[in-house]
DNA sequence: GAAAACAGTGGAACTGGTTCCACGCTCTAC
DNA sequence: GTAGAGCGTGGAACCAGTTCCACTGTTTTC
């Protein structure tokens, strides 16, 4: 690449207000070591040579980019979860005049840690400050973070087979009481036989199947659990999964999808066997996502506030910048109980 | 903040191998002005301090950030629309080394270009050397863009209000030619009441309007615009436009839908009122979102591949970053008709 | 009235890389 | 045997900022 041909630095401005680049810096930086006269006269001169100061400079004194990584891993795309997660972070970043540097990774679980190619951000040096952690997060992948020595928060939901350990900040949600006020809801509306639908692979349905099965032990109901194999999708699980769970005897009268995705797979075979929701079966998801509102009826779920998590992550990254020996914490947000038109009362 | 420690540089190492901090720079560029044994000696010291050089300093020199910066305009939220365009945008940088920066902008299409507050990262000077442009895409935006002298390329379909203009890098698709094989198809299939839903406002609908026109016309059939006011959202927009659709005299027996949001909520609409698809309406989306194939029966429609139109944008902007002379263009990407199960043949 | 405090400023030294020139050494050409 | 080419290398100068020390002139303190 040839090159940008030069631009007017701090010493031109120096010279053409007939002042020391101290000075001009000093200005740059609001310090009040400045008279008003010189002030005014070293920002007309800024201003007359349409200055911009280099950003990079800065950065190797401060030892700050200024910048954090959003990393998303082992994704095929940008889930809108995710997206909405990354909006939230650039919202608060943007406030705190940071900012956001987007990267995926691929790696295998299997691999060792010091084996996981990082994308090129994380292989420089001083490019960022910290890392938020999104997408699957597996041991090794914590491992290899640590190794770099750069500060980062994970998406505590998504972390795979460390459920307790704490040797890193988090951020995340509460799957357990969310599923639980969900089926207390359930009860609540006099429903009996209830299903909890979920790939028992992913620890979040663990979680919310917990919560779903210390309501129903609350009112000493039978907690089931229905799963199927081989789906290609969250959709297609619903789908395959909604067959079992009316075949069940006795018929459940309502079903906690393990989230939105499920419920809407779930919803569609049943529309097409003309069972009717939520007539001869209540429905309630997770997540709540955009098309929540937009199924027929709209779907009952559990909200997710992916902005304030994302907001959260970027708050939290940087404190830990800010105070690097802080103790490892983790913060969990509140979910929010959205009742729509898919759980009737029985 | 406080200071981060100071890390190894490029003279420790130069110490510590015995050489100068020239042959430390030429081992780490991979220049091939060094000696094969020279070179061990270095790399052996470079892995035994653990030094990563520091891209800031670099930076400085080569003038260049390795960075562009993907800015989101006007949108409330990270759409998956624009999501999917991140993804191929962040695909192609990485095989480059390239680094992507997210940010999000709102502004007035009505406000002064010099008015507008752009994000942090265009505002420092050195932290970027291009930008994408994604969202909505006014010409006070562009005059803006234009007065900081930063590299651009345009998402095509998204700029308002200057059709045909060509001052700047632009990248998209057909939406003409798209809505005319659309078209064509529901002709082929013995259609002759078709109509078309979408708003006006949006020069997208309008050129995806004049591709369903121009079909119409080789077939001499009156194309029928169909739209309505007040919608909260495209799928309110659907769901009112359905009404006024089954209304018309003749009924029409297919809708080309102005995007998939459009053609769920025809969907939703006609399905409560138990109009079936495609028995007795067919249906065309645009798009092919994520959940076009869950719907029942899967939506015909027209597929955008987005992750491409990612890659090119950058593709292009590395190319305007190599050669800032060169002629401004305009890269139209080929769009797919997608059959499913939405149309049927009459 | 002298000493001390302090606001305001200039500029050298610094950050951590890259670049380029000078120099030493070896090898080839005549 | 010497000139010239060319490889390999050291290190000063550079990039564009920040920081800090020294200095001046003014004000305050006793």
């Amino acid at each position: 690449m040839e090159a940008v041909p030069r631009k007017t630095t701090i010493r031109d401005v120096a010279e053409a207000a007939g002042v020391g680049v101290g000075t001009i810096s000093r200005v740059l930086n609001s310090s009040s070591q400045v008279s008003r006269e010189t002030r005014a006269r070293v920002l007309k001169a800024i201003r007359r040579l349409g200055f911009r100061p280099n950003a990079q400079a800065r950065r190797i004194l401060r030892r700050r980019s200024e910048s954090v990584c959003f990393l998303l891993s082992n994704r095929d795309f940008l889930h809108p979860f995710h997206a909405r997660i990354l909006q939230g972070v650039e919202s608060c970043a943007s406030g705190m005049k940071q900012h956001v540097l987007f990267a995926a990774l691929h790696y295998s679980p299997r691999i060792a840690a010091e084996k996981i190619d990082l994308p090129h951000v994380l292989q420089e040096h001083g490019l960022i400050d910290g890392v938020i952690l999104a997408g699957t997060i597996y041991p090794n992948l914590l491992r290899r973070m640590e190794s770099i020595h750069v500060p980062f928060v994970a998406l505590r939901n998504n972390v795979m087979g460390m459920e307790g350990k704490c040797g890193f900040d988090q951020v995340g949600f509460d799957d357990f009481s969310a599923t639980l006020e969900a089926t207390r809801h359930l009860t609540g509306e006099g429903h009996r036989q209830i299903v909890f639908a979920g790939d028992m692979s992913f620890p979040w349905f663990q979680r919310r199947f917990a919560g779903f099965r210390e309501a129903m032990r609350e009112k000493k109901l039978r907690p089931a659990l229905v799963t199927a194999a081989d789906a290609q999708s969250f959709v297609d699980f619903g789908q395959k999964v909604a067959q079992r769970i009316v075949a069940r005897k006795p018929k459940p009268t309502a079903v906690v999808a393990g989230n939105d995705e499920i419920a809407y797979g779930i919803w569609l075979w049943l529309r097409r066997q003309g069972v009717k929701v939520p007539d001869e079966m209540s429905l309630v998801g997770f997540d709540d996502r955009e098309e929540a509102v937009l199924m027929d009826p709209p779907l009952t779920t559990i909200r997710v506030h992916k902005e304030e998590i994302g907001r959260t992550c970027m708050k939290m990254l940087l404190e830990r910048l800010h105070n690097p020996q802080m103790a490892f914490s983790q913060r969990i947000l509140p979910t929010e109980f959205i009742i729509r038109g898919s759980v009737r009362r029985i």
